[in-house]
Formats: C-alpha cells, sequence, structure tokens
RNA sequence: GGUUCCGUAGCUCAGUUGGAUAGAGCAACAGCCUUCUAAGCUGUGGGCCACUGGUUCGAAUCCAGUCGGAAUCACCA
C-alpha cells in the first residue's frame, strides 16, 4: 500500500505521513482537533479524539461527542457542537454537512467524496497492503501429534493459525506459516507398542482406515489394556500411583522409547512406517481444510535443543541446579514457581525444547515476530518461556506473541480422547459434506449442475459453514459446539455470505454488464446504497485491526455485516428496472465492489465463494 | 489455596481504544416468490449486560470486592 504524503491548506505544518487507508478518519479528527484548538484554546492530538460511526438512526456518516470539549468552551454541548461542526463543513471540503443531536456532532460526507472512493478503489486487492521485504512474522500452529487423528479442537487451531497468516499478510507482512510436529515421546510408543502386540500386522491398506486413524485405534487400544492391568493391581492391593508406574506396559513403552532414543534399528523402522501413515492422513486432512505450511519442524530433530541454551543459563548465574542435578530457573520473584529445565538424568522437557526451537527458527529466519497459535490451557507455559528468555537475555524474547485461544467445548464439557468424546475432523468435515447436499438438493439448487460442480458447490458450503462457525467466534473466548444441533446454513453463516456472492455473480452475468468504474457524479444514491458504500469503505481499516488483534472474528462479522446491507438492498431496489444509465450502472457497480470485499474477506478466513449456489 | 481468563435475550454469539434508546442469528409467531437466485427480505415478542460499590459530564466497556464457570500451578506434551 503506497504511502502518501498529504497536508491541510488551513493548517500546512500538518505534513504527515500516513497510509492511506483511514484517511478520510484522520483528516477529520485532525480538523477537529483544530476546530478546538481555534475556538476554545485546547490542545488535543487527534488521536485522541473517538470519531465513531453515526448510529442508523441519525443522518450522518461519521460522529463526534463533543462532551469533552464543553469544559474549554464554557457553551452547552449543543452550542460547541454546532461551532465544531461549522468549523468542519468551512475547512474540510469532505464534510458537506453536519447536524447535531444533544453533544453529538453528527458529520455528513459529500457524494463527491464516495463517488471518488468507489472509481479509484474498486480492485481485487482492495485494502491490502503491500507485502513488504523485511524480516518475518512466523506463525506456529496445527502442531500435531502423530499418535492420534485430528479433531475439532485442531481445526480451530488450523483455522485460526492459517487465517491470522493470511491477515497478516493483507497488513503486509511476510509470513512464514510454520508447523511443529510433536513425532516422538513416550505417547507415540503407546500405540507403536499396541501395534505391534495386537495389530497382527494391520497396515491401512488392510484395514481401510486413515493412517493417523489407525494409529489412533492403537493409542486407545493401548490405554484399554494398561488400564486393565491398573485395575487388577489395585485388585490384588497394589496402590494406584505404585501401578501406574510399575505396570508392565508402561515399562515397556519406557523401553521402546529408550531403544528410539538408542537408535535401534527396529524401533526406528516401526516408527518411520507408522509415522509414515500418519503423515499421509494428516496430509489429507489438511488439504480439506485448506491449510498449508512454509515449513515444518520435526521434534525427534529439536528435542535435544534447549541443553547448550541451559547450560549457558547456569554459568551465567542465572539458572540453578539443585543437588539431585536437576536444573531450575526460579521465577518467584516475578510472582511465578519454580520451573524445572533438565531432569536430574540431564534430559530435558517440554520447556527445555521450546526454548531450543524458539532460537532455531529465530535463527533460521531472523524473525520479526514469532506468534504460536497455542491453546489457553498453555498460557502459563509460553509465560514462563517468554520470561526465561528475557532473563538469559534473548533480545527477540519480546517479539515471542502467545495467541492463546479458547477451548471448544461440548455440551457434556470438555472433549476427551480417551472418553470418546471428541468430535473427530474428518467426520465432522463430511457430515457437513453430506448436510450440504441434503440441503441443496431439498432446494433444488443443483437441478442443472453436472456433477462435478454440484461435488464442488457441497465441498466449498460446507467448509464455509464450518469455517465461519470457529472463525466468527472471538479467539480467545471459549466456544461451544453441539453436535446434535448441525451447523446451520442460514443466518449468521458462511453460506449466508457465499449466497449473496452468487446472487450478485448472477446479477453481473445477466447483466452483461462492461466494466464502468467512470461513475457520473450527478447520480443521487438511496441510503441503503451510501450505507454499503460506507461499510465498504471501512474494510481497509477492518483488516487493520484484525492484524493488530490477531482476529479473523474481526473479518467475519464485518463480512456478515456488508452482506446482510447489501441483500436489504438487493431486495428493495431493483437494478434492471431502473432506466437511469447512470443509476443502472453505479447500482452493477456497487454490487460487483460489494461481491470483490465479499469474496476478499472470505478468502482471508480461507472461505471460497461460489459463483453461483 | 495462588495466578490467569470468562459471565450480554431461551440458545449461539457481536458490541476495538468509555458515548445517543445494548445488537445480530437461531428458536417462536405474522407477512413477502406471474418482478435481478426465498440458502433471501420485512415485522412482533424476548435484557437488572452475574451482583455490589467506585472513577466521570457519561460505564456492558475502566478500578475494587462478591458470587458463578473454565484453565493452569507435572521431573506429561
Amino acid at each position: 500500500m503506497a504511502i502518501r504524503v498529504f497536508y491541510f491548506t488551513y493548517f500546512p505544518y500538518f505534513c504527515i505521513l500516513f497510509s492511506i487507508t483511514n484517511m478520510l478518519e484522520l483528516k477529520i479528527s485532525h480538523c477537529v482537533a483544530e476546530a478546538v484548538s481555534q475556538l476554545y484554546a485546547i490542545k488535543m492530538e487527534a488521536k485522541n479524539i473517538t470519531l465513531q460511526k453515526t448510529r442508523k438512526e441519525f443522518e450522518g456518516d461519521f460522529t463526534v461527542a463533543v462532551f469533552p470539549f464543553v469544559k474549554a468552551s464554557r457553551k452547552a454541548p449543543e452550542t460547541t457542537a454546532s461551532e465544531i461542526g461549522n468549523f468542519i463543513k468551512t475547512n474540510l471540503d469532505e464534510v458537506e454537512d453536519f447536524n447535531v443531536i444533544k453533544g453529538f456532532l453528527n458529520l455528513q460526507i459529500s457524494k463527491t467524496y464516495w463517488i471518488n472512493f468507489i472509481n479509484s478503489n474498486n480492485i481485487d486487492n482492495f485494502g491490502f497492503k503491500e507485502i513488504k521485504d523485511t524480516n518475518p512474522v512466523l506463525v506456529e500452529y496445527s502442531s500435531p501429534n502423530t499418535n492420534k487423528p485430528l479433531h475439532l479442537g485442531h481445526i480451530r487451531n488450523n483455522l485460526l493459525g492459517w487465517s491470522v497468516a493470511e491477515i497478516l499478510k493483507a497488513n503486509g507482512k511476510q509470513v512464514v506459516k510454520v508447523n511443529l510436529v510433536n513425532d516422538r515421546g513416550i505417547h507415540i510408543c503407546k500405540s507403536m507398542l499396541a501395534w505391534q502386540k495386537w495389530g497382527n500386522g494391520e497396515t491401512p491398506e488392510t484395514s481401510g482406515l486413515k493412517g493417523d486413524h489407525l494409529a489412533g485405534k492403537y493409542y486407545v487400544l493401548f490405554d484399554k489394556y494398561y488400564r486393565a492391568e491398573i485395575t487388577e493391581m489395585i485388585a490384588n492391593g497394589i496402590e494406584k500411583e505404585v501401578a501406574e508406574k510399575q505396570s508392565s506396559l508402561i515399562k515397556e513403552a519406557q523401553d521402546m522409547l529408550r531403544k528410539w532414543e538408542a537408535k535401534d534399528k527396529a524401533t526406528i523402522d516401526l516408527w518411520e512406517k507408522m509415522n509414515g501413515w500418519v503423515y499421509k492422513g494428516f496430509d489429507e486432512t489438511y488439504k480439506r481444510l485448506g491449510v498449508d505450511f512454509d515449513k515444518i519442524y520435526y521434534e525427534s530433530n529439536t528435542y535435544l535443543l534447549g541443553k547448550r541454551i541451559v547450560d549457558k543459563g547456569l554459568t551465567d548465574n542465572i539458572l540453578i541446579k539443585k543437588e539431585d542435578n536437576s536444573v531450575w530457573a526460579d521465577l518467584t520473584a516475578d510472582g511465578l514457581d519454580e520451573k524445572l529445565l533438565l531432569r536430574g538424568d540431564g534430559t530435558s522437557v517440554y520447556m527445555t525444547q521450546d526454548l531450543g526451537t524458539a532460537e532455531l527458527r529465530f535463527n533460521d529466519y531472523q524473525a520479526s515476530q514469532m506468534i504460536y497459535v497455542v491453546g489457553n490451557e498453555q498460557n502459563y507455559h509460553f509465560d514462563v518461556l517468554k520470561l526465561i528468555l528475557k532473563k538469559l537475555g534473548y533480545s527477540w524474547a519480546d517479539s515471542i506473541y502467545h495467541l492463546s485461544y479458547g477451548m471448544v467445548e461440548l455440551p457434556a464439557g470438555k472433549m476427551k480422547s480417551r472418553e470418546g468424546t471428541v468430535v473427530d475432523a474428518d467426520d465432522l468435515i463430511s457430515e457437513m459434506e453430506t448436510t450440504a447436499y441434503e440441503k441443496a438438493l431439498e432446494l433444488g439448487k443443483i437441478d442443472d449442475f453436472e456433477s462435478e460442480e454440484a461435488k464442488q458447490l457441497y465441498y466449498t458450503i460446507a467448509m464455509g459453514a464450518l469455517k465461519y462457525f470457529i472463525l466468527k467466534v472471538d479467539p480467545q473466548k471459549n466456544m461451544m459446539f453441539n453436535p446434535s444441533e448441525s451447523i446451520d446454513f442460514n443466518g449468521h453463516t458462511g453460506p449466508f455470505i457465499q449466497y449473496t456472492h452468487a446472487r450478485i455473480k448472477s446479477l453481473l452475468r445477466k447483466a452483461d454488464w462492461k466494466v464502468n468504474c467512470d461513475l457520473n457524479e450527478n447520480i443521487s444514491f438511496l441510503t441503503k446504497e451510501k450505507e454499503i458504500i460506507r461499510i465498504i469503505h471501512e474494510y481497509p481499516s477492518i483488516i487493520m485491526q484484525a492484524g493488530e488483534n490477531r482476529s479473523p472474528a474481526l473479518i467475519a462479522n464485518y463480512a456478515f455485516e456488508l452482506a446482510k446491507e447489501y441483500n436489504g438492498f438487493y431486495q428493495e431496489i431493483p437494478v434492471f428496472k431502473e432506466e437511469n444509465e447512470d443509476l443502472k450502472n453505479f447500482r452493477l457497480v456497487l454490487s460487483a465492489f460489494t461481491a470483490n470485499v465479499l469474496k476478499s474477506a472470505m478468502g482471508l478466513l480461507g472461505i471460497q465463494v461460489p459463483e453461483r449456489m
């Protein structure tokens, strides 16, 4: 996005650089600041002046609440607002009129401004900033374990991570999408051991199971036998805690982990074989979800990292060693606890590895920021991670940002793999497709579709519904998913917005319309039309906010607002019946612009919009 | 018990840095297809913004406390 130099004629030393995206708002803010300075001799920073959208029930486009100025003006709020309004009207071309209600100054933007806005911005990448060639932002997301298939919680993670990455790109950031695959450890050995013991050589091919589901099956099987063994041991009078540690199964799994770490050939072969199945399964799910990665880190390569960092921390007396040789970070002075970094036997823990991988990826990319999309159950972990890195003196510690998102809850509570209450990702996507198919059939939507196009449409709508359902919720909040009430296709949903887009496209096809973006300035538009323009005008600033807050929800709710407004227009105002060619052209341009922005916004969420549905 | 996050309509959610009479969708009810796609539009009903106090011209929003829920405080990841 080009940075534009701009200055006020009446206030020449306001020669400010800023992005074009919210130029109008900035101009108005500056003008208000100048007004109160000249009228009441008070200094006010333009950025401290709150400019809001005028509420629908009042006339105007932007509103300034003048209450903060009445002390200085020593006049009634109404008078103060009128005086400021007059100042703005005479000094700012874009503002053609104003009205005052109580202490609220409602400004009306000139038609010329809106028309120029449409004429010069109706382009494909409207609202996007040009990507600058600087140090990239890393976004880590997904980060699955290779012992079980993905579930609804992972879906939220993947959709969030992918979308946030796209939103950052739209904000001009260079982005690297990173996945850190947890492919080793005791939980992986559990699946391996169970398969070895009870699998009879079963493979994805022989079983017809997707590789990740096959591995998950044996993970569950391990747990079943493990619990049975413990139950039996308890019956024989052994304490539960003791039984859990003495169980022959867990000992075998631990033994397998030791063999893996010793690079025992047979163990490594088995590990590679089973992980291979899982990756194939994951790839399929990722593809259906439409997410991708620029770089995949494997924990089997990184799990030994971090020890060197810890050693250095010891030498520098930042970390402490206890008598059993374990190494700790004492964070009690910062209100946190002591954190273990190396066990007495010198092996590392999760935190140690994360210290190491943070340094690794910083060095790999010279990242300007490292975002971790990880559930809010790990808030403490990331607080500690940042703090330790800071204590160890890494300048980039502050560039770590934990994008913490809330859990997906079921009516029965949290999802638990072992209790079989998880909503499987693959199953859910398939169910959504079936629902989309049934719905389309019921509505007679696909009667003239080729089978391939119809199939594509079910997928598009199914994913639109699913992705929108998840992304419209503020990331940091927990969200509820009720499997018995399938995700809606009407109302505040993805398909609603997709439908609006398809409708516009149909309109444009029928119009056999040739692009004429040079709108005639003499047209007059109706309230509904102006409202659509105003919403479109907001898009660049919504992208910025979504980037700053790392929140696809802002984009999602914005797209709904625009689609809803457009549908109202579509219902009430006919396009083809309009005899005035300039007006007809304007409505088509407005429709096309709306379709563009809907497509763009949904694109940031990873949602396709169909040409017809 | 300590720390953090959350509490808005029957349900699911908006409400960005304090601003006008708190908004959508779903569900319920009543309308709108010889007219650009009815997966749409219009209307009705539905609220002590958990509670109490404070800050100020003004609080769902900021502060403190209370109550309710969640997460976390592992030599698991």
